[in-house]
DNA sequence: CATGAATGAGATTTCATTCAT
DNA sequence: GATGAATGAAATCTCATTCAT
């Protein structure tokens, strides 16, 4: 009964893991469709099969995290630039980061390789729409570099914490709660003095 | 008298440089040893009469920046962990980038093509090193952050703020003031409560 | 009544259709069963439901033109070896080119992709047959290699005179005029002097 | 003494003449460059060193015969269009054919698997020119046809003429003589009448 | 009748590397 | 110092074909 076998999970799903896997672990160049498909115990050519080329892979993998980040932004744009949309912004990308993560730190360690490559470049624009979204065009140098950092906080600091003592969730709250701390001192900077 | 002739540089300089170049553009992977040959207008032979393997250029790359880190470790370990010490070693680090921010830039771009060299694997440890030199282990994970942070911002500021307006001078300086901000907060909150 | 339905004029024909269609724009090799298949919009799978393997396709193209020819050289061989009905062969096969030309077209630019393989081979044949029916073999050389081109000017001439102004038609007449002046040469020759 | 030794022959003269050979008994697009280096006994990276690609091994071959034809089409060119022109050019062809027949061969049986590749392409506007400096425009059908039917005799007919008895010096003149009587016919059907 | 999923074989091409000269 | 010729290994990708459903 049920569904007649579906044998082994949905390939396709288990083609994207397992090649989101070997890129973190080898990263993208190093990681050839023999490996994965040795992985999976199945040919190559049914890894053709469900995709097109190697490079389609990598779309479906960048798409994977390309809508919150998509909706993250119209979110944005939507509301007025104020403190507060901006602390939003960073608890909310704090958030997409925590799933996702293994996307993003792929992304983030084979930006040179994947240079050039519609899907990953599609991407990094996207991401300066929103370092775009944290900071006042004239604003003073200092000012911005503070709301840039706050970005990186949240950003960097996700793959960059593994050496410090503490469970994730506890990191994570610090994490953004520093990088609160950054976008509050560009604000307060550009209205007291 | 003097060196016999040194024509045009120094073909082992000329191959680092372009070497660099290169690998900057399209990634370390994706460079060939045909394509850095070409650029030099050299055979690929050539390139074997100056370098034994392809990753010996790497390392000559990255051995660059070695030393100079290596010393600031150095330096710092030398020195009692105070805020001062800390701030000094911002600022020697931001110092350290600006020359030599090519091949950070590399490294930092092509982590995952280079997981497993053991020249990169030598960097990333000095640069955890270096971490570990800004944060108090007994300190809380929030101010543990904040001195993370404060590296973050020079290291991974220096390749981002491209976009925002103004001079490099200028930018540089910013940068550091920022990341000392961050630096202070990191030792106020741990001494003041 | 009457046939179930014959949707859409027959799945085997159309097959062959575009098949034949493709095999004349790409070359029988460089013409895939994807290819065939997604013109067809079915899978590649409903191509094997009607033939066995893509040499199939081939043969039913192949066996398509090779009954009239036969019937042709049947007639020949019951004919006396006279001016006449060699001059009916070259009109009979003038005619038999009209129709059926785009296979001949596809038999003859695909020459050596064909080469080896049964159907082509045995067309060949029949073409070969067709030759010696227009020549005698104890003529001299000169008066074979007329009859063979008369052959050549109605079999090539049907492929090439499409860079010559006139009707389709208009041309087809002249080329078997031509042709049969050529093989009225060659018996004039040999019987006169 | 004499050259260091030139091992076996000129490697790229070598693989062009293994590849005509292959060309020729299984088509271009059955020949595979293992098949190439195999009967070479060298390795297929080998033939990458001195060939770009496989279709620069067509490229090659192909270009080997056009020189002497974009000869023939020069001289032809600068030529009265007289039917002593047009005598000497199925004369001077009929030469170029002897030598070189063997890439004519290859490039009339592989039409369809070359079609669209460049050198192939421009070696067919070459003979679109021969057949241009042969017929008149304003001429009949028939007579344009004639003389179109004259190139053929040479031309076809260097590769058919295997089957007919006789040296091959001898079918070579009669080849040309019997091409000579149809351009001859053109010419006198076209002034006497 | 036809499809979705998969395979085994093989194609072209590229790469780092070697070595005699 | 440098080159020309070559290699062995591997990569991406395509193809004809099969078979359970």
């Amino acid at each position: 009964m049920g569904k007649p076998q579906t044998r082994r999970k949905d390939t396709r799903e288990r083609i994207l893991d397992v090649a989101l896997e070997l890129f973190l672990e080898h990263g993208y160049d190093q990681t050839s469709l023999r490996e994965i498909a040795e992985r999976l115990d199945v040919t190559k050519a049914a890894l053709y099969y469900h995709f097109r080329t190697k490079e389609d892979i990598l779309d479906a993998l960048v798409g994977s995290i390309g809508e919150p980040v998509d909706e993250l932004i119209a979110w944005g744009r939507a509301q007025p630039p104020t403190l507060d949309t901006r602390r939003e912004l960073l608890r909310r990308l704090n958030e997409a980061l925590e799933k996702g993560a293994p996307v993003f730190q792929f992304l983030q360690e084979n930006q040179a390789a994947l240079r050039g490559r519609t899907s990953p470049e599609t991407f990094r624009n996207r991401m300066r729409d929103l370092a775009a979204l944290m900071t006042d065009p004239e604003a003073s140098v200092l000012d911005q570099i503070r709301s840039v950092s706050a970005l990186f906080t949240v950003y960097f600091g996700t793959f960059a914490v593994a050496s410090i003592d503490g469970t994730l969730e506890e990191k994570r709250v610090a994490l953004l709660q520093v990088a609160r701390e950054q976008i509050d001192a560009a604000h307060a900077a550009c209205t007291s003095p």
